[in-house]
DNA sequence: ATGTCGAACGAAGTTCGA
């Protein structure tokens, strides 16, 4: 099973090139963030045709997560439990940040895997009100993964998408850089290892250590032709997950060219 | 040159978010 997570910065000015990743490197399933549409906007008829069913969930131009699986595709979720709303105040909304599926257990090849393509807020600044959201979103991301592995400490779960935060200080091309700047605090990274010790292991990392091993190049100032990147994408897999894992890379071809994304698709391979 | 990009709004260029 080839499982891949890409923030693809809008499904509706990039579905070639997502037919032409799934095709070229035969992924299942990929969980996608920032599709930047409501599923009505979007035309699936290609990713149908490639033989993919596709669950999306988009409220508006921001945000928005969607799973395309060719292995069976069941049980979705549109939000995280307990997740916090934005803005603060009365009129906010559970943003469309989080799409949960059960994926695989097709025709007895494998168990069924419970996959959640996750778009974690910003945080904007320090000291801006978005930054204590995406602490407390991530709360709510590890309340979730406790809860699946309470139930079935077997349980094969996969918590996969754009984290927004650099776990080390490696991830991101200068920590100078990042000196009172967001991804790189260390709430964010207690936040992100609060999700890790509940038993979630970064897949990727051991077979792909630092330094200068990165998932996303920001447009401006020629960062990815200058290697000036972050790792802010994982997969984090539950126990059964970890034993199952058995290869993984990051397409940094995918970031190439006119019209890619800002980031680079991480894929994964399990075999259960 | 903030060495950029996508979408909304609305019909060209500004605004927001990243």
């Amino acid at each position: 099973m080839r499982i891949a997570t890409w923030n693809i910065n809008s499904l509706r000015a990039r579905t070639d090139r997502l037919l032409a990743l799934l095709e070229r490197h035969e992924i299942d399933v990929i969980a996608l963030q920032e599709i930047k549409a409501k599923p009505e906007q979007l035309d699936l008829s290609g990713l149908e045709a490639a033989g993919y069913e596709v669950a999306a969930h988009g409220l508006n131009q921001w945000n928005g997560v969607a799973i395309a699986s060719r292995i069976g595709l069941s049980d979705v979720h549109t939000q995280l439990p307990d997740v916090p709303t934005w803005p603060e105040e009365e009129d906010g909304v559970v943003e469309a940040r989080a799409l949960g599926a059960l994926v695989g257990g097709a025709e007895g090849t494998s168990p069924g895997l419970r996959l959640w393509s996750l778009y974690i807020p910003n945080g904007r600044e320090i000291d801006h009100p978005h930054y204590g959201y995406k602490l407390r979103w991530l709360e709510a991301l590890r309340a979730e993964g406790a809860r699946e592995l309470a139930a079935d400490a077997q349980a094969p779960v996969l918590l996969t998408g754009d984290f927004n935060v650099a776990p080390e200080d490696e991830d991101v091309w200068s920590m100078e850089f990042f000196e009172g700047k967001t991804h790189v605090t260390e709430p964010e990274r207690a936040a992100f290892r609060a999700v890790v010790d509940e038993g979630y292991a970064d897949l990727v990392r051991p077979d792909h250590p630092g330094p200068q091993v990165y998932t996303y190049w920001d447009y401006q100032q020629l960062r990815f032709p200058k290697k000036e990147g972050m790792r802010i994408d994982f997969a984090l897999g539950s126990p059964a997950v970890q034993n199952a894992y058995r290869a993984s890379f990051i397409d940094r071809e995918e970031r190439k060219g006119k019209g890619a994304s800002d980031h680079a698709p991480v894929v994964v391979d399990l075999e259960f």
